[in-house]
DNA sequence: GTCTATAAACAGATAGAC
DNA sequence: GTCTATCTGTTTATAGAC
């Protein structure tokens, strides 16, 4: 927790002109290790020296860059907002819809998210990461609720206020969102168990949309119910 | 992996009458420290000398009564199938139902697992510890998941079937019964970022009932929606 | 069965050459 | 910026007294 700002600051590197895209160098090799080996594994579990290995460099230069093991699992969570803003775009509070496209929104939504968390192979790691923060409760964890999922989740409780004409910010509101959320969670993390039970050697094409379609399936019925 | 019946085979304790009971000695302090810290910290986090000390005991304990740390590991997770047969006893097939029963079913069902999820204090343990195991994909899930996991959900697949008339073994009618389950468990786990964002110090009487209404008018919806 | 003491390997962090 | 070598503490597992 002392520097990150001590070596190069790469998050405005002044060697290219491109705006900001998928960094290089030690710096990213090692983010990247991190954001691999920190969610297959856990943060306890990875060492500084299967990190360095993995990054195709030396043990010193974690210190280095980052000051710390702690300090890489930082970068990662930085690096892991940086991404996900690229795909979903600053999270905004939708315009006026009629219920029925509010609808259609959220199963966009949904089978985005579905797509993302399942098949996405360069969002794996990602996910990965995010799932493991989630589960050990880490410190990272703090970073990515506070500048993205406290929006995305807003953001589907208006629409679902749209779709039903609820209040957006009632307890029951709130909780349905997560409902919704969690189904989608909760087939990524459950994967292993999931894969077994339905004969699945892992998700692929198919199985991904088998999956959407069950929670879009679920998403309207729900909706559907609601006042 | 060596021995675990070496010393005294406790699951058949000779010196008391009672059947089956909570067991009670080292071995026994043994595992609920093990419960305990690798649900919490997770098992790469967690030294043997924090469980011997959480234990009472010494390190050396470990070794002479599981073999490793890796062995009270699994003798953790034959205790969790151990105890999670008594509160829900053997799996049976249900008997022949009508829709409107096996859908009151269903909802009983689902509200004593939010009730085991997120308030039974003293299965906090076990719940972490399962939760743990399948984030980490480890040795331990395999055994709870043949020998418990695979019975249940079986069973929710034909309580669906009769609530619906579907196939209760086709893919969809599995995958409605994961995205159930799916629910429920995501309450869980993502305890510390839903807490946050419902402005809930922790889950407690009035919380873990409002989560389960929810999930309740969930489920009813989906089934209604169904054919 | 329980314990202390210790062995052997490994962890994260750092010093200093280049 | 990158690297090798090393320091310092901790890890699991084990040996052996009691």
């Amino acid at each position: 927790m002392q520097n990150d700002s001590t070596p190069t600051d790469a998050s405005t590197d002044a060697s290219t002109d491109a705006p900001i895209d998928i960094p290089a160098g030690t710096r990213a090799d090692l983010i990247a290790a991190g954001l691999y080996l920190f969610g297959h594994d856990g943060f306890a579990a990875t060492s500084t020296r299967a990190l360095a290995a993995r990054a195709g460099t030396n043990l010193a230069s974690i210190a280095y860059h980052f000051g710390s093991k702690e300090g890489l699992r930082m970068a990662c969570a930085d690096e892991v907002l940086r991404r996900v803003s690229m795909v979903t775009g600053p999270a905004v509070t939708p315009p006026q819809l009629t219920p029925d496209q509010a609808r259609q929104r959220l199963e966009a939504m949904l089978r985005a998210m579905v797509g993302f968390l399942m098949q996405a192979p360069q969002a794996a790691d990602i996910v990965g990461f995010i799932l493991r923060e989630m589960a050990e409760d880490g410190p990272a964890l703090a970073q990515i609720y506070e500048r993205f999922f406290l929006h995305k989740h807003r953001e589907i409780c208006q629409l679902i206020a749209m779709a039903t004409g609820r209040d957006a910010e009632s307890e029951d509101t709130r909780l349905l969102a997560f409902s919704l959320l969690g189904q989608a969670v909760y087939f990524r993390i459950g994967q292993p168990v999931i894969c077994r039970r339905m004969a699945w050697p892992q998700y692929g094409q198919a199985e991904g949309r088998a999956i959407a379609d069950r929670l879009a399936a679920n998403l309207h019925a729900i909706l559907r119910a609601e006042p």
